[in-house]
DNA sequence: AGCACGCCGACT
DNA sequence: GTCGGCGTGCTC
């Protein structure tokens, strides 16, 4: 029997393409790259991205095939530079194509169903209207301008230098970064080249859209999740028409969206673990899939921040990316002065009697009195991260998960920060019967609490997770700091991130060690930034800000290289552990995640496992371990990780996992086992 | 990923 | 005797 034949990739964790039969009627309409509607096991219409058309069913019997129900688009709405992109991440990061369609197109583009109502507080709009002010000058300051020779010149190569795709901009904060990508975005724009931007999400809604959309209004496109699914579809749609904007604005996902002719990627803040996806899959790292893609299309890429990952910073070092620096703060804003206060000696003396120590409450004190802000840094949302029976010790877990759960005062709910499910307060003890619970612990709601008693008069602001959950509460917030209504903003790391405020005198760092204390290769470096990073806001022109970092052990050298702002010796020390100890960047690593609802059976499936893979990897794999917490929403965890070389091809190490994952989950008493893999995991 | 099919406990 | 729990397998 004669026929058109076409491969369809749906969205879904399927390994292959499913074929379906093109009915006459649509000859010459299904077209690689274009969307279909098809009909997936009884009833389930799905839309669907045509791969391969040809005159053979392939490894299927004809009988069984079905038709094409519908084409919805009359050219292609994914290209095949964009195609040969989702083939590369899949095998990158271990998953099927489609898990990275379902990552890459908006749901609209996806389903057949008529698209929901969106909520009328999404964004509906996609471009930026020009500023109701006129912006910064566009004279770039002599260290600017010398950077972007530097940048350009790392890219084009010079007499002495080979060139690279790859430069990183290492500025300090207010070194005047932004000044510096608008410039090279303009003269990128200018050879008729497209632009992509790329920002962690929670800075995309604040300063940095405005200020790069008073630069280029409406050759601008935004791509992000505050905008709904149907705006981002258009604008999905207007990048695949022959008229699209020059520059996208965008977190991690306007990767995907259609390019005709990039020129250049800029990956702004590239330290930020947001850029990579952790759940679901495809977990892909923005910043290295970005530099991918580049490299496809011949663009350059430029990666900024004031604190580099190691990664990143190895790479420069070694000579395999170029490296700029911004060492000056820009118009005349000093770094600050860092003093530390030492909470175990104050505790000693007796005066630490709230979580502010006596040196800090001078200075907040002394800042309110000169009308100046205060920023108050606690990395630990809710009241208190546990309560605690006063009588036998007892504590409220999560009964889906292995972890105590937070006291949130403000809600009068306990809450699991891993699963989210909440509980009420218990009235007395399950285990003794007291009707007393102690709280144990510094959350942001306790220390607005005693910020308030301390400072009656002042006003008072908390921003974290559950204060922004509303879509307008975060900019309201930072817009009412911005205008100076309010005096003291108290904040989790979403006040590290991305913000310039320019009255702000005092930052307070309440814990510095929270976080250092984990048993993770990366808390160092995760702490490092935080705090770096959390410096950064104090400070204004012409005037130097103070930065009060409370902690329990001051004598850490990581405490002195942050007062000090000292990153090469930041990066020193911890790359010498990172070789000691045989983690990236020294090698690259592979986590396989074994999860079951049985303890017992994760247990087993994790050794199973490991005795597949130790004849291959030997002593570059480690586990079953347990990890951190090990039950999270009624699964119980096991984790295997896999070390491998730098630079070694991870091809067939890959199949040889994808090899293992296939005997084991064969076996009877692992078929409802869930594996996955991730690669270059955070 | 859904979704249907299929085999064991508390209800009219 | 049934309703429904989720374990298992399939989707052209």
């Amino acid at each position: 029997m004669q026929g058109l034949f076409a491969d369809i990739l749906l969205p879904l964790a399927l390994r292959t393409t499913l074929t379906y039969r093109v009915p006459p009627s649509l000859e010459g309409k299904v077209r690689v790259g274009c969307r279909v509607t098809v009909q997936v096991g009884k009833q389930k219409i799905y839309t669907g991205l045509v791969m391969r058309t040809g005159t053979q069913a392939e490894g299927i019997d004809e009988a069984q095939v079905k038709e094409v129900l519908s084409v919805e688009d009359e050219r292609p709405i994914v290209g095949q530079a964009q195609l040969d992109f989702w083939k590369w991440m899949a095998g990158y990061y271990m998953c099927t194509m489609g898990e990275v369609m379902k990552a890459a197109l908006p749901a609209v583009l996806k389903r057949t169903e008529t698209p929901q109502r969106t909520s009328r507080s999404r964004r509906e709009s996609i471009s930026i209207s020009l500023p109701t002010e006129t912006t910064d000058n566009r004279l770039l300051s002599p260290a600017q301008q010398q950077a972007a020779d530097e940048i350009r010149a790392a890219w084009s190569g010079t007499e002495k230098q080979k060139p690279r795709q790859v430069c990183l901009l290492h500025g300090v904060t207010s070194s005047g970064k932004t000044e510096v990508y608008i410039h090279l975005i303009e003269e990128t724009l200018k050879r008729g080249k497209q632009v992509l931007y790329l920002l962690p999400e929670i800075a995309l809604t604040t300063q940095i859209t405005d200020r790069i959309g008073s630069f280029f209004g409406e050759k601008m496109g935004v791509y992000h999740s505050r905008f709904t699914d149907r705006a981002r579809a258009l604008l999905w749609q207007r990048q695949a028409s022959d008229q699209p904007f020059p520059l996208i604005l965008g977190v991690r996902s306007a990767l995907f969206l259609p390019f005709n002719d990039l020129g250049l990627v800029i990956v702004d803040e590239e330290h930020e673990t947001s850029y990579k996806q952790q759940d679901p899959a495809p977990r892909y790292h923005a910043r290295d899939a970005a530099i991918v893609l580049a490299n496809s299309t011949g663009a350059k890429v430029l990666l900024g921040t004031a604190t580099p990952s190691l990664e990143t910073y190895q790479n420069a070092r070694s000579g395999k990316y170029g490296l700029v620096e911004l060492t000056t703060r820009y118009g005349g804003v000093l770094l600050p002065k860092i003093v530390i206060e030492d909470v175990k000696e104050l505790r000693r003396k007796k005066l630490m009697s709230t979580p502010l120590s006596p040196r800090l409450i001078d200075e907040i004190r002394a800042a309110l009195g000169r009308k100046e802000q205060v920023i108050l840094f606690q990395n630990r949302r809710g009241y208190a991260p546990v309560l605690s029976c006063k009588s036998c010790g007892w504590t409220p877990h999560c009964t889906a998960c292995d972890v105590a759960l937070t006291y949130h005062a403000q809600a009068h709910r306990l809450q699991c920060h891993y699963c989210g499910a909440t509980y009420n307060i218990p009235a007395q003890c399950p285990q003794c019967g007291d009707t007393q619970l102690r709280d144990i612990g510094y959350g942001t709601e306790k220390i607005e609490e005693a910020v308030q008693t301390i400072f009656p008069e002042a006003r008072i602001a908390r921003m974290d997770l559950d204060t922004t959950r509303a879509a307008s509460s975060y900019a309201k917030i930072i817009d009412s700091f911005q205008q100076g209504k309010t005096d003291i903003l108290i904040g989790t790391q979403m006040v590290t991130k991305g913000l310039d405020f320019d009255g702000v005198s005092v930052v307070g760092i309440l814990n510095a060690d929270q976080g250092l204390r984990v048993p993770d290769f990366r808390a160092a470096e995760r702490t490092y930034h935080m705090l770096a990073q959390v410096a950064g806001r104090a400070g204004r022109r012409g005037k130097q800000g103070l930065v009060v970092l409370q902690t329990y052990s001051p004598k850490l050298p990581l405490i002195g290289q942050v007062v000090r702002g000292d990153y090469p010796a930041f990066f020193g020390s911890q790359m010498a552990e990172r070789r000691q100890f045989v983690y990236p960047p020294e090698v690259r690593i592979i986590v396989i995640h074994v999860k079951h609802r049985r303890d017992d059976v994760a247990e087993r499936a994790g050794e199973a496992l490991a005795s597949l893979l130790q004849p291959h990897f030997a002593t570059s794999l480690l586990g079953p371990y347990k990890p951190a917490v090990a039950r999270v929403s009624r699964l119980c965890i096991r984790q295997l990780m896999l070390k491998m070389p730098i630079g070694l091809s991870a091809t067939s190490i890959k199949r040889t996992l994808m090899a293992a994952q296939d005997v084991l989950i064969q076996q009877p008493d692992f078929k409802s086992i869930q594996i996955y893999f991730d690669v270059d995991p955070l």
